[in-house]
DNA sequence: ATCTTCATGTAATAAGTTACATGATTAA
DNA sequence: TTAATCATGTAACTTATTACATGAAGAT
């Protein structure tokens, strides 16, 4: 048996709490765990069905209407797989892709105002982040204890990004006044 | 033109400072930017050859006695599409896969010490890259004044996470006590 | 009427890792 | 002599995104 994706393991995770079809899966990730794990439709619906020839999930015909759908829920094996999966010890994925840091770190060949706009522009980036957080912050509040923690600490995350590049903003202009003198 | 990726633009961005081989620019790469744009071989002597192809890196086959060796350095062409990226405005790309933040996001089905073993399966990780981004620390100081804020951007990001691992440790060690009572 | 949301899916593509193969030079 | 380092590369695979196609139901 194939070992499966964290991805997998993530929609495993979503179908403990009750069932959900593909689409509602996709809206859960975004309401949740985006910030630190995505997913597309492209991976959701093809792992759903690879997570039920596997026997982790069982899937249920369920139309609204003439509107088909299929409701998946999660199945004893499902449940093990998942228990095992949260408490095994061996190494976890962790890996940060950071296109406007990397872009700072190459500043030194720019003007002071280019370099400027980088770290403005990465600024931006996390705020927007933050507000995304906050937005969903009564929903995680409503969830369990720990969905409301992990925003929290998404919310730290982004927090400290920000102060980082303000503090970087007032290093630049104070030293581009100070060569004006 | 197809346009580079950004790990293409990350080589060119090395490259600026001065010319290397692929096997320097890995190693470079593993002292740098690793902790938020890592590469592999796989990637980067690939992307060397495109980069020739396009006509933004020259490459010169410079043996050290009987052992071939490439050294790849910038060119004009090469020069400008790195600043054309450094000053594009464009959206970048920013994201974190955090697989111990996904176990713990999933944890309130865990009894307390598992819950506790996830955590401290996560700080340790962050203590360990701390440790990495640590022994960097004076090469970096050596490179420019970005490079070491760039490094202490991310000696900060660690130990956010590192302080809020042990939050999250006390906060449960308090709960499971409170239940003894 | 028409826009949004609900709903499912695939094909093409992108981006990257892992494992492997090869072989020279240098330090212990 | 043996291990580490320098050096280059590819093939197979994994993971994921993007764009597209399709269509029903509900709200305005």
């Amino acid at each position: 048996m194939e070992s499966l994706t964290p991805t997998a393991r993530a929609l495993l995770g979503l179908l403990h709490n009750r069932a959900r079809t593909g689409y509602e899966l996709k809206a859960s990730i975004d309401k949740s765990v985006r910030f630190f794990w995505a997913a597309s439709y492209g991976q959701i619906y093809p792992e759903l069905k690879r997570l039920e020839e596997a026997g982790l999930v069982r899937a249920t015909d369920d139309p609204r209407g003439g509107r088909r759908r299929t409701v998946y829920e999660i199945t004893a094996d499902g449940e093990a797989a998942l228990r095992a999966w949260l408490t095994d010890e061996s190494a976890t994925t962790f890996e940060l892709r950071d296109e406007a840091l990397l872009k700072f770190f190459f500043a030194s060949s720019l003007k002071p105002d280019e370099t400027l706009a980088v770290i403005r522009a990465k600024r931006r980036q996390h705020e927007e982040r933050l507000a995304a957080l906050r937005a969903i912050e009564d929903d995680a509040k409503e969830a369990d204890g720990f969905a409301y923690r992990t925003l929290k600490y998404g919310i730290g995350l982004q927090e400290y990004a920000i102060a980082w590049c303000r503090d970087q903003e007032r290093e630049l202009q104070a030293g581009a006044a100070e060569t004006q003198r």
